[in-house]
RNA sequence: GCGCCAGUAGCUCAGCUGGAUAGAGCAACUGCCUUCUAAGCAGUAGGCCAGGGGUUCGAGUCCCUUCUGGCGCGCCA
C-alpha cells in the first residue's frame, strides 16, 4: 500500500511538470501536499489534496488546477486505471483489480514474515519498560507499562530496528534503605514485639515484608537482633531482595514479558561510572558546589529561552556525599548511549514523571551526548475501579491489587490487550469487576473469535476433501464484491500500521487493527460464501481467509495474544 | 503561583503531518441462524467536538484566552 501512495505522488508531481512545461500552470514551487487514503471509498483508493494546497501559489482556482492536472496524467505501469477530480478539488484515484490479486500474493508469499519491513534499518534501539522498585509487588501501573513496553518494543522489532528490552533494577538509593529499614523493624517486631519496634512512618507498610521477615526469621533465627544495626539491615536485604527480583521476573514471564537485560542499578555505583560522569560534568564546568551539595546547572539566564523550557538547577550529590537518583539515572542513560552503544533510547515511564523528562534529555547535553536521542513515552496512570468505585491502590497500605492479582482473575490474553486499546497518554479507569467478569464485551473476544471462525471453515472444507490451493491471478480477480476488496485493502495496510506504531510510538495502533480487521472479515462472512460457490470462487475466498488469518495471526503475536483455532 | 496532559454520542474511546456528510464499541430499540461458529451481521436513534476569539479556500485538528479534571514542581525515586 505505501509503495501505491509513492507512485500517486510520482504520478501527480510529472503530471505537474508536464503542465508547467506545456505551459498551463505556473512554474512556482509546489507547496508539500498530502496522500491519504479517504474514508468513503467512493472518493477512490488515494486521495491527492494537491490541487487545494497550491491554489494560492498558483492563483488558480483549485479545481481547475485538478482538471489541469489530471489531464497530464499518465497510468501506464501503474496500479492505477483511472482518476477523477472531486469535491473541491481532489484527486481522487481508483486502483486496478490487479493489485488486489498482488496484494493477497503477497501475504500468502510472505507467511509469517508479514507484516514486517526494513523501516528501522536495522537501528540499535533499547525500550526501557517497567522498572518496578524491586522493594515490592508490581501495581496496575506496572501493568499497563508491561503491556505498553513489551508491545511498542514488538512493534519496533517488526518494523526493522534491532531492539532490546530491558529492566531497570533499583538495587541502590533510598529505597532500598527504606527496604531495609521495613525488614529491620518487621524482623525485631518478631522478637521484641510490636511496641518495642514500631514500624516508621514511611516505611513500606505492606505484608510483604513481614512475610520476607518472618521467613528469614524461621531459617536463620534471632542472631540479628543482637546484631549491629547496619549488618542487620543488610542482612536483611541481602535476603530479601533477590527473592523479590525473582518475584518480578516470574510475575512478568507470567504476563508474556520476557527481557533480554536485567541491569542494576548498583553496577553504576560499583563499577565508577556514577564517578565517571561526575567528572565529566565538572570538567565540561556544568556543575558547581552550594551549601556542600554538589549540583548540575540546568538553569539560563537567557531571557530568551520560553517559559515553559527553564529549569531549575538540580543535586547530583548530597551534602551526605551520597550521589542522587538523578545521578544514577544520568549514568545509567550514559551506560546505555556511550557504552552500549543504543542509537536510540526509549524509557516508557508513568506520567507522574514527566517533570523528570526534560531535565534527563538536557543532562544527556551536558554530558555531551544528545538528549534528542532520548524519548520518553509518557504513560497515564491506570485508576482501578472496582464495582463503580474507585479502588486506590498503594503499596503502604498493603492493600494494593497487584499484577499477579490480576493475571490470576483476567486472562493474560484479555488484560494484555486492554492495556493496549487506548494509546499511552490517556487516563482510563480499569473496572476489575467487569475485567473478572471474561465476559464477551471484551473485544479481544470479537477479534479471536474472526481468527476461530477461519479456522473453522478450513476445517468444514477440509472434511469435504476441499485443500485450498495456489489460485491463480484470473482467480483472485474474481473477488470484487465490496467486502472483499475492503478487506484485502485492510490487510495491505498492514505493514505500513506496523511502522506507524513503532513511529509514533503507540502499540494501541495494532490493537485497533486487529479489531478493524475483524470487524471486516465479520463483514465479509456474513456478505460471502466460501463454501458451495463455484470451485474457483470458493478458492479465490479461500485464499483470502488465508491472508487475513495470517494477517491476524501475526498482529496478535506481536501483541503476544492468543489465536485460537477453536472457541 | 508555574508547568505538563487531557476535555469529541448516555458510557469508554478513535479521528493519521489541517481536508470531502465527525467515526467505532458498549448501553437502547428493530430485523437476520433447516446453508461455512449469532462470541456474528444489517438497520434505527443518539453530537453547538467544554466556552469564546483568531489564522485560511477549509479547523475536532494550529494560535490566544476562559472554565473543568488528572498529574508534577524535594539534598524522594
Amino acid at each position: 500500500m505505501k509503495a501505491a501512495s509513492d507512485q500517486v505522488r510520482e504520478m501527480v508531481m510529472a503530471a505537474l511538470g508536464e503542465a508547467v512545461s506545456a505551459g498551463e500552470l505556473p512554474a512556482e514551487p509546489i507547496p508539500a501536499f498530502t496522500v491519504e487514503i479517504p474514508g468513503d471509498t467512493s472518493h477512490g483508493d488515494f486521495a491527492a489534496n494537491v490541487a487545494l494546497v497550491s491554489a494560492k501559489a498558483f492563483h488558480c482556482a483549485p479545481r481547475k488546477i485538478a482538471d489541469t492536472v489530471l489531464a497530464h496524467l499518465r497510468f501506464e505501469d501503474t496500479f492505477f486505471t483511472r482518476a477523477e477530480c472531486a469535491g473541491p478539488g481532489f484527486l481522487n484515484f481508483f486502483l486496478a483489480p490487479q493489485w488486489f490479486a498482488g496484494a493477497l500474493a503477497e501475504v500468502a508469499a510472505e507467511k509469517d514474515h508479514y507484516g514486517r519491513s526494513d523501516y528501522g534499518r536495522g537501528k540499535k534501539v533499547m525500550v526501557e519498560f517497567v522498572s518496578a522498585n524491586p522493594t515490592g509487588p508490581m501495581h496496575m501501573g506496572n501493568a499497563r507499562g508491561g503491556a505498553l513496553g513489551d508491545c511498542l518494543a514488538s512493534a519496533l522489532d517488526a518494523a526493522g530496528y534491532d531492539v532490546t528490552r530491558e529492566f531497570y533494577i533499583n538495587d541502590a538509593g533510598n529505597q532500598i534503605e527504606k527496604f531495609g529499614i521495613s525488614l529491620e523493624a518487621r524482623y525485631l517486631q518478631l522478637y521484641l514485639g510490636e511496641e518495642n519496634a514500631p514500624l516508621p512512618e514511611d516505611a513500606y507498610q505492606g505484608l510483604d515484608i513481614l512475610e520476607h521477615a518472618k521467613a528469614y526469621a524461621a531459617i536463620h533465627g534471632d542472631a540479628l537482633v543482637k546484631a549491629d544495626c547496619a549488618e542487620r539491615r543488610k542482612a536483611l536485604v541481602d535476603y530479601a531482595l533477590p527473592l523479590n527480583i525473582a518475584g518480578l521476573k516470574r510475575d512478568l514471564a507470567k504476563y508474556r514479558i520476557e527481557y533480554d537485560v536485567w541491569f542494576p542499578e548498583s553496577q553504576l555505583h560499583n563499577d565508577g561510572t556514577i564517578d565517571k560522569i561526575l567528572a565529566v560534568l565538572k570538567d565540561r564546568g556544568m556543575t558547581y558546589e552550594k551549601d556542600g551539595a554538589l549540583w548540575l546547572r540546568l538553569s539560563s539566564d537567557d531571557e530568551s529561552v520560553p517559559e515553559a523550557e527553564r529549569m531549575k538547577d538540580e543535586v547530583l550529590v548530597r551534602a551526605n556525599g551520597i550521589p542522587t537518583y538523578f545521578a544514577a539515572d544520568i549514568a545509567y542513560h550514559y551506560n546505555k548511549f556511550a557504552v552500549r552503544g543504543f542509537e536510540r533510547v526509549i524509557d516508557v515511564w508513568g506520567a507522574d514523571h514527566h517533570g523528570h523528562v526534560a531535565r534527563m534529555k538536557k543532562a544527556m547535553d551536558a554530558v555531551g551526548l544528545s538528549g534528542d536521542a532520548l524519548d520518553i513515552v509518557l504513560m497515564q496512570l491506570v485508576r482501578l475501579m472496582k464495582d463503580g468505585q474507585p479502588f486506590r491502590m498503594s503499596k503502604r497500605t498493603g492493600k494494593s491489587v497487584t499484577l499477579n492479582d490480576l493475571i490470576d482473575e483476567v486472562p493474560v490474553d484479555a488484560a494484555r490487550f486492554f492495556f493496549n486499546l487506548r494509546e499511552p497518554n490517556s487516563t482510563f479507569d480499569f473496572d476489575l469487576s467487569l475485567a473478572v467478569e471474561q465476559s464477551s464485551q471484551n473485544p479481544v473476544y470479537y477479534v479471536q473469535y474472526a481468527h476461530a471462525r477461519i479456522c473453522s471453515i478450513l476445517r468444514n472444507l477440509k472434511n469435504e476433501g476441499v485443500e485450498p490451493r495456489e489460485c491463480t491471478e484470473q482467480e483472485l480477480l474474481l473477488l470484487t464484491a465490496p467486502e472483499e476488496t475492503a478487506l484485502i485493502r485492510q490487510l495491505a495496510a498492514f505493514p505500513g500500521e506496523i511502522v506507524e506504531a513503532a513511529r509514533c510510538y503507540d502499540p494501541a495502533r495494532l490493537t485497533r487493527y486487529a479489531i478493524d480487521l475483524a470487524t471486516s472479515f465479520h463483514k465479509f462472512y456474513n456478505a460471502c460464501r466460501v463454501k458451495g460457490e463455484a470451485e474457483s470462487l470458493t478458492q479465490a475466498r479461500l485464499a483470502l481467509c488465508l491472508a487475513v488469518r495470517t494477517t491476524l495471526k501475526n498482529d496478535l503475536a506481536l501483541l503476544k495474544i492468543d489465536a485460537p483455532e477453536s472457541m
